[in-house]
DNA sequence: CTCCGAGTTCACCGATCTGTGAAGTAAACT
DNA sequence: AGTTTACTTCACAGATCGGTGAACTCGGAG
């Protein structure tokens, strides 16, 4: 999938993606980032072609990243109803190490322009969260899969925005506990 | 408490709201909100000190607005039952106006700098609605106003985020449904 | 030996950023 | 008449922004 990286490219988007979430997009220019990285400008813009480019990969990435910690999560699940909450069982470990709330959202927030390459990553990141919710809730017998997806989504997206912005460290697990509720409810029924 | 601003000052602050949440708080420069507010550069440093400054008054005043709509929902609610969603209430249209998710949050992805006057009024703004919700559910009688509050914060803010980043409309109303099944849940156990 | 990819150094571009100093104007208030 | 308030004009500062051009070094592969 991705053509291999360089040394040097393989650290600017390290030192990139820890910048951007931790200081946001805007406030992090490319000398600092080609600096802490310990290469010069120069070999950033012939490895990434331009801030843009490398902020949709820096996203583009950590989208990956985390699909794939879902997908091992659902490797390790066998029953329907503990695969619907595999997204979950990930935020929770994954909002104590990121305090700062959804990447994407937060580029979100950073990328007013539709034409941003990056904004086809965060589009895309949503999409795939909500169909993955739908397709297990459908599996697991669901009545309604859509409108159980959409309220996991808000649970889901709830706890990233409220560890971050809210400062509440606990609401992964709330979230956690209560899509199980709304799971058993849409199972049951 | 606002000491009644000036009218150049009154434009600053209205156009500097739009822009700041349409574009992004460190896209928009204090140059072009004094050009789109027909007032010079000057003006706008004498009336307000700086641009964090500025960037704090946008977000008191946004925050003051919302408190006020949701009061006024709840103004026009008697039972205790009913009193509960009036943020969600409020919620629906807020964010039929307001396509690009919650002004907060997105702040708090632009303003990494704990030290920032806007983070306070962040901070405050979380605070006021999940206390208003404990202390709604707590009159209505539900078994843990805690819990319950903090489940129905998930589904507001998840909401916001999913109307913003995630680009579908119709979270709000389906964050109310949830709402108030969350809220029948809590009462009658 | 030669060529190429990866990265370096360094100077430079034009634009934009937040913020300031000094002086002047027009109207309203007392 | 005098003072205050609100705002203007204009020039300027120092930094930083994203991005580029040209030439050079160095190691590995053919």
């Amino acid at each position: 999938m991705s053509p291999t990286l360089t040394p040097g490219a393989r650290r600017i988007l390290d030192v990139a993606a820890v910048l951007f979430y931790e200081r946001g997009i805007h406030a992090v220019g490319v000398d600092l980032i080609a600096a802490e990285s310990g290469v010069t400008k120069r070999t950033l813009y012939d490895r990434f072609g331009s801030k843009d480019a490398l902020v949709a990969r820096y996203l583009q990435e950590r989208d990956e990243r985390w699909r794939d910690a879902v997908r091992a999560r659902l490797a390790a699940l066998d029953t329907p109803a503990e695969r619907v909450l595999a997204p979950f069982d990930v935020l929770v470990p994954w909002t104590a190490a990121n305090e700062r709330g959804c990447a994407f959202v937060n580029a979100f927030a950073e990328l007013p322009d539709p034409g941003h390459p990056g904004r086809a990553v965060i589009a895309d990141e949503k999409r795939w969260l909500r169909d993955l919710l739908r397709d297990e809730l459908a599996a697991a017998g669901a009545a309604d899969p859509d409108g159980g997806a959409l309220v996991l989504l808000l649970l889901h997206e709830g706890a990233l925005a409220t560890t971050g912005a809210g400062g509440l460290p606990g609401a992964a697990e709330a979230a956690r506990r209560e899509a199980a509720a709304v799971r058993d409810r849409a199972l049951t029924r």
